[in-house]
DNA sequence: TACTCCTTTGCATTCGAATGCAAAAATGCT
DNA sequence: AGCATTTTTGCATTCGAATGCAAAGGAGTA
């Protein structure tokens, strides 16, 4: 076949205007080449940021493709270049309203820098499976995790050189690319203050096991309390969302001995189920009976029923951040791993006071 | 170039067991055709479902694949066959919790047949240009709108040929694909109610005009509000967030004269907002002195905090049916439209009481 | 005008998988 | 076994853009 003479639909005598999109017929570069009467890859170069083109045929070509809608396709694009230009972002499902906003900010940030995300929702390790397949024969560019990953599945993103940021949890013991939030000087002047208000009996509502943060937190949480107030901290599960901090207070509450006067959940969500259980189920004043601290500081935990006082993440700058990783490992593949941390800020709300 | 004979990397003597990713090379039909000794198209085959091939040859194949690794490429698979596996969901951003309810249930759905969702977060309608260009390029097989799309770029993609759907939004003028929550009866129904409570000064809290589904609820509401009580409804206007119910009903509270003793919000989130206000701020009862209602039945709107009586849209299926409808016109591109129309759900919370 | 040197352009090939068509192999039937 | 039929397989081409290389064009100098 002769280069540059593709096949085309009829014959058109004319040259001009030669119908475009046709029963959806998507114009091509060598559409845009035709009519502008210069060569495929010129076109494709004008596309082409900092390639060598002269002015007149900038114009040209803009013209043309203006005229026949021509976009480039980002499909083709990719497969040449070996770049997607997708993201896989990996967040957990509806139970933790910590995750659409992070969701949102990434997608952002993402956007700015000309990269798309292709959204997995993640609940569990098995499903994590899945979609590290799925992004694989998407070529994504890279991967950022707020989410479930197993250590297999990470190495098996590793050994596939898929950039992988893994947002607000690693593995302690493998070198990766990780945006992290530290609390732990918040946790430590909230509890002091706390102690300070005369709080004595400390309740603590976590989260599963398996999750990192979960431990992290929990571990500065005990460790502060214990070096306070020296007692021991009752401790119940949850599954970070709102139904079970409610459930979890009920379990804490009715264990029965002597009841604690300050509970730190360990996310906003498990705060509010906490929160409205105590109020409205126990009948308990929250701050005056029960003062209430938690982590995250999503946008609803300062809604006026709640005000949780709460250790907020920097989401913002952790997303932009967590972007810039993805894209700097894109680049340099064998570069070694950084771990960005971020402080923490505590937000005073209205959900402590001193001990009843 | 004599076909189906690739260029090696380096000549490769034994042909047995040929470096596989080596630096992140991924093996492509090629590598696997080569090992199991098949031609490509016989592997290409392999992954197709219903080709025609051989038991022998598939077990060949597949074993010879799983060595290598390999999965079949999307991106070029996406080039040949012009579909991309991708569709676009817009949503909005932060303001309304009633998007990542949505965005995750069509990801779910997305997933099942197959589907990844690109997301889009939109905030208005000039972002929205960007977005259809965007998706254009990705190749997107179809579209779907639980935000903002102005006319204009609606028409640009139905030139394009890419399915549209319309998630509870559309132009009353236009023919479309539409997902829509009719909550007709359940108005009729709440406002019944509250006059039977004795209620006689209703007011609304509406969203911006230019929204339609805003329209239409607003319009329901103002009928039968006008059918019940006669007297007329005081009116604010907000942006569909937490925040703005709050300010909404500062206005109306200010505003004067004699206040309504029931409030309308056009959705949850400002209904939130507003309870919020009327208790911590203005300190009124509510039910007892201020009823609200309201439309979505968002998961927040039943936490104990707010129990809202509002109008739930039944989410789940109205994803699902979103899902098969850009599937149905992505495969028959010509068909006519339709319009599936969901009743909504009253879910009676403790939100509303008798009139004082 | 003749000759560099630098910029711009076109040619040909490439990315990885899918597919129409024809050849080959397997199957059924007499 | 011989032949017709069906199923499998391979060949060659295609999708749309990017890019190394060489050719053509333009500017600058003597």
């Amino acid at each position: 076949m002769v280069s540059n003479q593709r096949k085309k639909n009829p014959p058109d005598g004319d040259g001009q205007n030669v119908v475009p999109l046709i029963k959806g017929r998507r114009a091509t570069s060598y559409d845009v080449a035709r009519l502008a009467g210069v060569s495929q890859s010129a076109v494709s170069r004008c596309f082409k940021q900092g390639a060598s083109v002269s002015q007149k045929m900038r114009e040209r070509v803009m013209k043309a493709a203006e005229e026949l809608e021509y976009k480039p396709n980002a499909i083709a694009r990719g497969l040449i270049t070996q770049r997607s230009n997708l993201v896989a972002v990996l967040v957990s499902g509806r139970l933790n309203l910590y995750y659409p906003e992070v969701l949102f900010r990434l997608t952002e940030e993402l956007s700015n820098v000309g990269l798309r995300a292709l959204l997995f929702t993640v609940d569990s390790e098995d499903e994590a499976g899945a979609v590290v397949e799925q992004a694989w024969q998407f070529q994504v560019d890279g991967l950022i995790s707020a989410s479930h990953l197993s250590r297999d599945q990470y190495e098996i993103l590793e050994k596939r050189k898929i950039p992988v940021v893994f947002f607000n949890r690693y593995f302690t013991d493998l070198p990766q690319d990780v945006v992290y939030c530290d609390p732990a000087a918040q946790v430590e002047e909230i509890v002091d203050r706390l102690k300070t208000l005369g709080h004595k009996k400390f309740a603590l509502i976590k989260g599963p096991d398996f999750n990192m943060v979960n431990r992290e937190r929990c571990a500065l949480v005990r460790k502060q309390v214990e070096s306070v107030s020296g007692s021991n901290l009752i401790e119940a599960e949850g599954d970070f969302s709102y139904a079970s901090g409610a459930a979890a207070l009920q379990d804490i509450m009715s264990a029965g001995s002597d009841r604690p006067t300050a509970i730190v959940c360990i996310n906003d969500m498990m705060a509010m189920g906490c929160m409205d259980e105590a109020r409205q189920v126990l009948g308990l004043k929250v701050p005056d009976e029960l003062s209430i601290v938690s982590f995250d500081g999503i946008g609803m935990s300062q809604f006026a029923s709640y005000e949780l006082t709460t250790i907020r993440q920097p989401i913002g700058r952790m997303c932009k951040a967590a972007v810039n990783m993805v894209r700097a490992r894109a680049s340099a593949p064998d570069q070694s791993n950084e771990k960005r941390v971020f402080e923490g800020a505590l937000i005073e709300g209205g959900s402590i006071a001193a001990a009843p």
